[in-house]
DNA sequence: CTTGCTGCAAAAGTTTTGCACACGT
DNA sequence: ACGTGTGCAAAACTTTTGCAGCAAG
């Protein structure tokens, strides 16, 4: 149940994560459950991008029964482990990311369709350091968002000719 | 009552941005309210981030009686006409700034004391394009944040020797 | 066994919405 | 006048928390 042949592997010889967050736990004097044990599984099929409840219903789906409450508080031992980060792209709902051993990515998010493209800021770490050595602080982590409009948004709007020309979104604005 | 002297200039010769405001609705065929107008006020008072309920209690504190629902209506309004960026820095709340004529800014943010001091980024400018580029974007904004420790926190923590060495966050974490 | 964990349901916090009435244009 | 706006209160939503019973180390 702990590491079942993952059904799509990351890395041909990736670190055996659910080591990694037992030892973790038992640094912190915490337990590993059952309950815990399937939201990290539920997190290691996941690809790219992925909000809480997304996981709770792959969960429910799966047959497997945790509470929101148990996820949540599984989500933020993960992050505590480094397993996962909190990708902070909208102010309304929380994103996570596979993150373990991996460097911080940048997001493009399209304005219409909010899909969401992953891209490489290893140039970038250079900037945020000088940055924070220019201020004083200790570098932890950072994130570049960038938002635009998508290929597919551009020609879709395209065949909307007819309708207000004045681009509107396809879900409210959420950042 | 539109463009009282702002209290702080933000430069010697900002544009009137009341009337850029008006400017705006007027193409969408929006009204100008008193409200909205207090609201644009109590905006252009603002050094910096700032949250909604900030704002609210502002503009209590003056007297004027805004409702919520009109201040988060008028908010996305002002939005809209560039006038002021929703900031996302966490998942919890929205943030937002003056924008108006402005760089895009990055944010360096203190993990402990979640102060926040803003940077310029314009030599993230070209990286933003050509990553765009790269998938066919079109660009639209952009933003960096950085979440490290500020000096202050790694002095109160230095000061904090006795308890746990593990920082500990001053509030509970939010990205 | 001791200490932490789970599920449930309620709470908390921010943002949105429906409705009746009021007001810019 | 017409079409929007406003305030209020309730709703919507995500995330957190209190509590009683349960289970891992």
């Amino acid at each position: 149940m702990q590491t079942p042949a993952p059904n799509q592997a990351r890395e041909p010889d990736a670190p055996p994560l659910c080591a990694i967050f037992r030892r973790h736990l038992k640094r912190e004097g915490l337990k590993f459950t059952p309950e815990r044990a399937k939201v990290l599984d539920a997190t290691l099929k996941t690809v790219g991008v992925f909000e809480a409840d997304r996981l709770y219903l792959d969960l429910r789906g799966q047959g497997h029964r945790v509470s929101k409450a148990t996820l949540y508080r599984t989500l933020k031992h993960l992050c505590d482990a480094g397993i996962i980060t909190e990708v902070v792209l909208g102010p309304n709902q929380a994103h996570y990311e596979l993150s373990f051993g991996q460097q911080p990515k940048g997001y493009l998010v399209c304005v219409h369709t909010h899909r969401i493209v992953e891209f490489n800021t290893a140039d970038l770490t250079d900037l945020r350091d000088r940055i924070c050595a220019e201020h004083g602080f200790t570098p932890v982590s950072h994130r570049l968002v960038i938002h635009g409009l998508s290929p597919e948004a551009r020609k879709a709007a395209a065949n909307d000719r007819g309708s207000k020309p004045s681009a509107k979104p396809v879900r409210p604005p959420s950042s």
